[in-house]
DNA sequence: CAAAGAGGAGACAGACTTGTCTCATTGTCG
DNA sequence: CGACAATGAGACAAGTCTGTCTCCTCTTTG
């Protein structure tokens, strides 16, 4: 090894080998089922050259899931960009999130699994909630765009859905479940305007 | 057992104070950052008797997500008993969840955080498939029930609405959220009725 | 009363982790 | 050519965890 980068291959940097393996093994087997040598070995990096480069392990994971921050949201936006009408911009998030669940690879939100117990340090909690807000963000942006009468709380529900289909995509047949998300998200965009126009409605228990 | 209850303060047998800082620890503070040796000091019970009474860790935890089993099933489905009509006993479901979710002590579904990581062993995740089951099934049910066209969709989608209630809670107002996935749930419902009459529809992407 | 067994306290082994440190090799630049 | 910085390989330390085993006490029962 060690490149000799003229010959074919030309052979990434330590970094980039470090986050590829890092994003790979992470995602396929749990941030804390994989150890750092597990991730060296894979990358053909050196211990000593990742705690250069990063610092920690948690400094390892965060940058991982940054790249996945940004790779998702990307598609998402570009996905949603592609139509004039916000409308079916949230339709094509929904679609977006369908094709990733239908990968036979799919192992679920990426945030979800890193940052589902406590254990995860600061860094990974705070990666999970700004994925989040900015997938909100996103709905919010698209739901004001659309000019419905409450477009936060509009956007909290295909949010909602849109999370829950992560959850649940691992027990229902997926196509199945694809389809109903789907259809909710276009059941959900067709009654906002129908209802109050302050606020969703909010009453006690007893419908 | 055993016991000589005459005395005050019965205290309970090791099993039970065993299972209850299972429960309490676990729950708080994640399934695998806590170790045997925090949970039996906090249940004043020997390393040796949680051994001999559970046999490992992992049965430990299984032994807590399925006491969390029987205990949230009884009450959503004691919830949706309440109500004669179907579509009242779903929106007892949701709000007996927004009860829970309204709680200071809330952490997230216990499911979810013991097995997000695939590190978690096969009993913990069947436990969760279980739970996921059980909630989709009482769903199921409750739109048969009902009379809808397409049962099986609507409590797809319920279901999908249910467990993103729960992961977008830490990154919404409570409040908003709740009302806003209640009023989502009532939409759902809604359209159950108005949608054709065979399946949730599934056409491409300009709906 | 005596015997037996449940249970508490804790030492111990074995395996794992992250992070540091040393050393040899390589590529680059003066 | 020679020196320096970057890197690979891996030993090592210090800590953690689960699970086993021993020892002793207390309670119940014959």
């Amino acid at each position: 090894m060690t490149a000799h980068v003229s010959d074919e291959a030309p052979r990434r940097s330590a970094r980039d080998r470090l986050l590829a393996s890092a994003d790979e093994l992470f995602y396929d087997e749990g941030v804390h089922t994989v150890g750092i040598d597990r991730v060296i070995e894979h990358a053909g990096v050196a211990k000593a050259s990742l705690y250069r480069l990063f610092g920690s392990k948690e400094d390892l994971v965060a940058a991982y899931l940054a790249a996945r921050h940004e790779r998702n949201l990307a598609e998402l936006r570009a996905a949603a960009g592609r139509f004039e009408n916000p409308r079916e911009g949230v339709l094509a998030v929904f679609d977006t999130q369908a094709k990733w669940l239908r990968r036979r690879a799919y192992r679920g939100c990426a945030f979800a699994r890193a940052s589902a117990e406590p254990s995860a340090g600061a860094q990974v909690q705070a990666a999970t909630d700004a994925y989040r807000a900015a997938i909100q963000a996103l709905f919010t942006e698209l739901t004001v765009r659309a000019g419905v009468p409450d477009p936060q709380g509009l956007a909290v529900q295909l949010h909602a859905l849109y999370h829950g289909a992560d959850i649940v995509v691992a027990s229902s047949r997926r196509s199945k479940l694809i389809a109903a998300v789907r259809s909710a998200a276009e059941t959900l965009l067709a009654a906002a305007w129908r209802d109050e126009p302050e606020t969703v409605h909010f009453h006690g228990p007893h419908g």
